[in-house]
DNA sequence: CCACTTTCTGACACCGGTGTCATAATGTCG
DNA sequence: CGACATTATGACACCGGTGTCAGAAAGTGG
């Protein structure tokens, strides 16, 4: 069986490869009778077209790159869901690259990418849509990309990112008005501007009523189960213990339900609970967490179809968007007795 | 600023398009001198050679994709996890595809995928290493791929599975060991072949000491954690009420540890719990989940690496492999009193 | 120094499509 | 029916690389 080309099918039909090309892109201009006659050719040698000749003749790959280097299964999960869902609605698929953001070889690295799979473009998530190391690059490569919840102002490039600063903000306040005033924070991680928004949120909020922010309530985690693991029992073993933790992420805040779980602690009678972003764990577990529903998903969505959009047409505005975050109460947290 | 292509490349250098292309490939028979010359040409000219080009003239895109439909969606990250160690490793990149299984449109839809995006081979997972009319598709559009998890056999693809039956007959017998009996178990998806097995495996185990199967027992789930909260309900409003349950998946497990200590039911003291998979949730959670390891991650890179191996060279052997799965004790499961 | 390898190098076709433009076929209208 | 617009088709260059092969340059041995 031999492989079948254009050619092939032109020669078999009896007509010009162009015309072939045509009816392969329902271009106008060809007779129906010839294109019937084309289709029918297809069918019967069950020709498909060379998707790298034709990335090469019209300089497309119609393929985006997905860039992380999060600990969170469960954000990279939300952020690829979104990713597909604009990729598949405008026939582009998705390439994910995980890799990591400190180490003098990220550029490299991403050069490498760039050299092995041509890609249309690139959506950058935490922490890579705040390296401005890497933006330059990928300006000077002239590759388009979008910036997922980015700190960074650029009005150049395209952005989508939610109101971490207010969100944290809400939910402190949450807990401020349950009564709590004792309320430690477990920070995440360093490389993410999200970590120092949600903390201003945080001392906003305390500040906002009145409430003196005290440092040793404030424990450092990565955004990581395990790092909150670590943090958990250093806040735990404050003395007095806080009346409520809030923590940076969900998975770190899991963490510290279990260990509080395990020592006896009932939560939330003993110890309110809360975390960030409404991952999957903050509803599976018992109590459920109070949370921040921040739009992942949706986030990206909008970055990954700006992205194309402007992929194929260079004239399209740069689209810039701040999306809302959203308090979920749910049992992790009570009042203050 | 122009586009810098081989050939502006090799006029600078006052060389042939086919000497730059050897300098490229670090092709021997160049000379030091000449070899030089254009390397440096590269450098100045901020040359990056064009992967679609290379792509077309050596029919090959270096990209392998990665087929699911999976409601875990830790499995999904695990999976991806091993497929792009070994992708790396090869110097090739992950193209995710999540699609469904059911409709007739999936044939349709991975046509669109190659038409798309020139695959060089693709990973299967459940539960589309089980379809069979996938299998003869992909065979006939000569598309290399492996399997992975798949109950189908099939000498002539690459499959990589672990032994689901035996996992499930041995964390059933740890129950029965413990001293239960009426002992409850939640199926997966029907359309996975591990759904089968793991449920064989429980029947096996039950048959060998000498209990008698009890259909009662036995909850539909699909491997969500939804699914595993409404099997949940079914099994604790059984009367009497089970002292062990076993759910064919951590999330479901997860599900049932969820509405026990919702109702009070103190685990592992009122009631035994037991999972599958060892996914992330089961050591976030408190009590920890008695579960099954199951090798994915490690599944999926032999199955990428055996892909990549038959990509390059088309007389490699098929592999074929089954791993074992290893039993876990968390502080879930415990003595029947 | 010559015959004979071995090492370099470049011309050219080719991968499988698309874009441009000229020309052929067909349609329209006074 | 002729002048002209419109539609249909194909020849050919081109996208940016790689493979083949022939010929030039350099190395080797007697």
């Amino acid at each position: 069986m031999k492989k079948v080309t254009i050619n092939s099918v032109a020669t078999y039909a009896g007509v010009s490869k162009k015309t072939v090309s045509r009816v392969l892109n329902n271009e106008p201009n060809v007779s129906p009778a010839t294109r019937e006659k084309v289709l029918k050719v297809f069918k019967e040698l069950d020709y498909t077209p060379n998707p790298i000749a034709r990335g090469l003749a019209r300089n497309r790959s119609f393929i985006i790159g997905c860039l992380y280097d999060n600990p969170s299964k469960s954000y990279i999960t939300r952020v690829q869901s979104g990713a597909l869902e604009a990729c598949h609605k405008h026939h582009y698929n998705l390439l994910i690259h995980p890799c990591e953001l400190r180490g003098e070889e990220l550029i490299a690295n991403i050069e490498h990418l760039l050299t092995t799979s041509r890609l249309d473009g690139m959506v950058l998530t935490p922490p890579f849509s705040d390296s401005q190391e890497l933006i330059n690059f990928l300006k000077k490569k002239k590759v388009h990309f979008a910036r997922v919840a980015s700190a960074i102002d650029d009005a150049e490039s395209i952005s989508v990112r939610s109101n971490d600063e207010q969100g944290a903000y809400e939910i402190t306040e949450h807990l401020i008005e349950l009564g709590h005033s004792n309320i430690a924070f477990i920070k995440g991680h360093p490389d993410h501007s999200a970590t120092e928004q949600r903390f201003c949120g945080y001392q906003r909020a305390l500040a906002e009523h009145n409430i003196t922010f005290n440092p040793k309530l404030v424990a450092e985690g990565n955004f990581s189960y395990h790092s909150g693991a670590d943090s958990a029992k250093e806040i735990l073993d404050l003395n007095p213990r806080p009346s409520a933790v809030f923590a940076s992420n969900d998975y770190m805040a899991a963490a510290v339900l279990k260990l509080a779980t395990q020592r006896q602690l009932k939560v939330p009678e003993d110890i309110s609970i809360a975390g960030f972003d409404n991952a999957p764990i903050a509803r599976h577990i018992w109590p459920g967490l109070t949370t921040i529903a921040q739009p992942v998903e949706e986030m990206t969505r909008q970055a990954v179809e700006q992205l194309i959009l402007q992929i194929s047409d260079e004239q399209t505005p740069v689209y810039q968007a701040t999306l809302e975050a959203k308090l979920i109460t749910r049992e992790s947290t009570a009042n203050y007795k």
